[in-house]
DNA sequence: CGGACAACCTGGCGGC
DNA sequence: TGCCGCCAGGTTGTCC
């Protein structure tokens, strides 16, 4: 479940520790985790590089190096810890890489069900060259917006999880920006009105906004990098909500269904399927 | 382009 | 208590 937010607060916290520090070893126990180089090669590549930036691009969290940058893909359970290099804390069985630091700190890569991906690469737009719009880059605005939906025809909800519609949004995220935007989640975008298209560039933009301000939700796997869980669960009004009044209304249950195999929830009294415009 | 579905994995949980 | 089988969801790839 890692998500824009989850990605955004893990890169905030491992940051402080990386920035200007030079890798000095690498182990790792999941080569298949690595998408590219080989083993040899990414291992005898990052030792001895020093890191210049740890940004994120979506989903993805970027280690920019003097000559190559590190991308890491937390995907469904990973984790990223930063630790002193003989803590036994966060050693779980579920580490699969570990990167030594020279100052006598560790960035550990735990991933219980190993979908995350790590790749080494000279330019990191080889990995992220077709993903859309930030949501929260100034970037993205409503015209941008509009622009880009003109042209779906789709279910709205699989669409906001289209990572070259816009990047960034999870299951999560995605039914808590429809349920603020009051849209329900089946609607084909093609039939969404001007003020539920505000509404939904709007609601994208605060539940992401939120998400980071809580740092993360730990509705399960998710955690931060010192271990401890975020806090964005607490503020969900839809996502795992099932069969608990909409704080929204007060009106209804928020009801899970099935769109586009994902689980998705929402509120029957405050997204209608048959509410075109307001 | 869109939709359906399998694949990648394994912990957690509901049901019996 | 123990076992079985399903569910969870990010992403890619395949097929229609």
């Amino acid at each position: 479940m890692p998500e824009l937010p989850e990605v955004e607060t893990t890169v905030r916290g491992i940051r402080p520790a990386l920035l200007n520090h030079r890798i000095v070893d690498v182990w790792l126990d999941w080569p298949q985790g690595l998408a590219t180089p080989d083993p040899e090669v990414f291992q005898a590549r990052l030792k001895g590089q020093r890191i210049r930036e740890v940004t994120r691009r979506a989903k993805y969290i970027i280690v920019t190096l003097e000559a190559d940058s590190l991308l890491i893909h937390l995907k469904m359970t990973g984790r990223l810890y930063v630790v002193p290099d003989d803590s036994q804390q966060y050693a779980d069985q579920w580490v699969h890489f570990r990167f030594q630091l020279d100052n006598g700190y560790q960035l550990r890569f735990s991933d219980s069900r190993k979908f995350g991906r790590v790749y080494l690469v000279d330019d990191p737009a080889i990995v992220t060259a077709d993903l859309g719009p930030e949501p929260l880059d100034p970037a993205f605005t409503l015209e941008a917006f509009q622009r880009r939906l003109a042209r779906r025809k789709g279910k709205i909800k699989p669409l906001l999880l289209n990572q070259s519609f816009v990047a960034g949004i999870g299951n999560i995220y995605a039914d808590e920006a429809l349920h603020l935007a009051g849209i329900h989640p089946i609607r084909s975008a093609s039939t969404l009105s001007e003020d539920e298209i505000v509404a939904l560039w709007q609601g994208i933009q605060s539940v992401l906004a939120d998400g980071i301000a809580r740092e993360g939700a730990s509705v399960n796997w998710y955690r931060k990098p010192d271990g401890t869980k975020g806090q964005a669960q607490n503020g969900l009004r839809a996502y795992g909500q099932t069969g608990r009044l909409c704080q929204t209304c007060q009106q209804a249950a928020i009801e899970k269904i099935v769109i586009g195999q994902r689980g998705t929830h929402f509120c029957p009294n405050c997204q209608r399927e048959t509410h075109y415009g307001r």
